[in-house]
DNA sequence: GTTGACCTTCCTATTGTGGGAAGGTGCAGA
DNA sequence: TCTGCACCTTCCCACAATAGGAAGGTCAAC
């Protein structure tokens, strides 16, 4: 099938079905006579694969090793769980990092009677206090796929 | 003063300063006769507001609307109020939506036994299930910064 | 003078995705 | 057979926000 029949069966863009195999994170695909790619049952599960592993939020680099041991009949699901166990750590302390945020925010909305005067603690409190984080460790800014 | 020491007095680097003004976030800094730039308390002031507010997620656009807002002494605070409202729905819908996705992944890492064997229901899944979300509507891709 | 710590501008990379141009291909209808 | 349209191809650009570094000027202490 061509790659906009690939592309609709797995979710995956025809741009970033192309772009997967420019990086080498995707096999590239078997080209018919005319250099049209074309993709068969096997290689629309493998991108279902890393369509819904990108909805989990992996980082394309995590997708690659997920692909190497899915593909791996001798892996250990050691491995596979210690990638997904790290990747939910990081996933849990960015939710916590962003819940303070939002604490702070409410709590400024509520201070502010936004109306047409223009007192407004939320400039006052920009202007002055410090950033409240719950984390220290270095976060990498990965986050999950935007619902369809 | 030099932009290193404002750079350090307000959190924000000397590269982003630089990059800020040359977006126009912020105004072109005075320069001294040999071409540096110099930095007084107010332009200090304006950078720890600048990194307040990025600090608590907001996108450089509506930092600059903020800012606005803030040199207007006859602003209404209702304005004020409506952004850090917008900007809380969004923080608050990607939490939900990587709760989701926290959820998800613990119910995986559970179900893992994570020994040498290569049963691995995180696999199973990836390859199998759609992702289940609880938003609909587009999310920015807009986070907090880094906590230092 | 020389050294080292500043400063300047300019270019590059990152991550993952979308948009679009320029040109080839395939098929259906007139 | 011609025409039009919907595909396909590759290649380049843009985004957001930040970091890294090169090449060169400046300043202050020694």
């Amino acid at each position: 099938m061509n790659i906009s029949m690939a592309a609709e069966q797995s979710g995956v863009s025809a741009k970033m079905i192309r772009y997967y195999e420019s990086i080498g994170l995707i096999e590239a695909a078997d080209r018919r006579d005319n250099g049209y790619r074309d993709y068969g049952d096997t290689e629309v599960a493998m991108l279902q694969f890393v369509r819904r592993t990108r909805d989990l939020g992996f980082s394309l680099d995590e997708v690659a090793s997920l692909l190497t041991l899915w593909r791996n009949r001798r892996r250990s699901s050691r491995e596979v769980r210690r990638l997904a166990e790290k990747h939910l750590a990081d996933i849990d302390a960015r939710i916590a990092d962003m819940r303070a945020v939002s604490r702070t925010l409410k709590r400024l909305v509520h201070a502010c009677h936004g109306d047409d005067r223009p007192e407004c603690p939320i400039l006052d409190d920009l202007a002055a206090t410090p950033v409240t984080t719950t984390t220290k460790h270095t976060r990498k800014p990965r986050r999950a796929r935007k619902a369809k």
